[in-house]
DNA sequence: AATTTTACTTCAAAATTTGAAGTAAGTTAC
DNA sequence: GTAACTTACTTCAAATTTTGAAGTAAAATT
């Protein structure tokens, strides 16, 4: 089902923006074994932010669901992602920022709500009094285990063999490319 | 414990320019014995989602930035994307709906805004005057041309040859598999 | 004709994000 | 050493975005 979608679902669009068409040789993706495209697909800047756009609702979602699951009711799917961009070690909220690319403000609201509600402790560092070192409680790592936990059962669907792996990887690896690219043009233009 | 996140991660390489592997307490490095990859890393469900929640953050801050430097006031990223949603094409509020995976009063909401603006025009389907067809009017289409053409410079620093073409192919048909895998775990249970 | 479903809209509230202004600690330049 | 500046963060108020419940009207079904 998931399958067959996948391979007929996928808006393959030919026009391109801000591009001439003669810059671009079509690509075809090689056959043998390989599950991912074989036609030929011109993705753009702004098709690839709006499917991120909507790959990151759908998973604001399912993180909301899985909170509810749980029981949980003091932690939005916002809070939750800043609760696993912490993960095991301490850190300070300058660093957390840049996990996230935060606003500094937004930060310091979420980690105040996840403080009230035990989820995390935070100390002032000992050289420097001005930073606040963060790190998860008790609380917090359950929380965080149990949603990864949870996490597990996608894992697997996503990744079931070596091309999915692959495709996996490089996803990964291009959307860490666009955040760069992206993040340098805010600050410094293109 | 490494075997287990092998089994519900992904492998990734680890040579990304300005990536920093501390930088996800997720990942876990370890030596394999394969074709390309010496070091691998596994990446889970939550990097992935980790990942696309930030380019998300930095490719709105962007389209905030070009929206400015265009003197638009009146229309926001989020509405920008569905001016880039609606297209060329005129459609219904549910396609819209289906192109965004938002919420129905969401979208009403911004097509409200856009509207007040002269952005777009709704016309009553005329074999279903319960539906609305929706289009850009000369205006949106205006702004949208605009920010496609501040767009082509993206697309030239992403697109530099067939290798990216590649890659941002893969990223977008991966993306979209956890669009459905996601978006069908939330309605169906995994 | 009555009921249900579809396709949206409206409204109010909640969640999230932003930005300006503030505090306190550290750094640097005289 | 201290005045001025920077850094690291917090607070608050406002803007933006998202959500959900309730509504309307047209279409489809019974």
């Amino acid at each position: 089902m998931i399958q067959k979608l996948l391979h007929e679902g996928v808006e393959v669009e030919t026009s391109i923006d801000g591009y001439d068409a003669a810059d671009f040789p079509e690509i075809t993706a090689e056959k043998q074994g390989h599950r991912h495209p074989i036609h030929t697909v011109v993705v753009t800047h702004f098709e690839l932010a709006r499917m991120i756009e909507r790959v990151n609702r759908r998973f604001a979602s399912l993180l909301r669901s899985e909170l509810t699951k749980l029981g949980i009711e003091d932690v939005g799917p916002a809070q939750a992602m800043v609760l696993l961009a912490i993960g095991d070690v301490e850190l300070s909220v300058g660093e957390l920022l840049d996990r996230g690319h935060y606003i500094g403000s937004n930060i310091s609201y979420y980690l105040k709500q996840l403080g009230d509600g035990g989820y995390i402790d935070r100390v002032a560092s000992q050289r420097d009094k001005r930073s606040a070192r963060i790190r998860l409680t008790e609380k917090g790592e359950q929380l965080c285990s149990n949603l990864r936990n949870a996490g597990g059962a996608y894992n697997r669907v996503l990744a079931r063999d070596d091309d999915d792996l692959r495709n996996l990887e490089i996803a990964f690896q291009t959307l860490h490319r666009l955040e760069l690219v992206w993040g340098n043009a805010a600050r410094y233009g293109i």
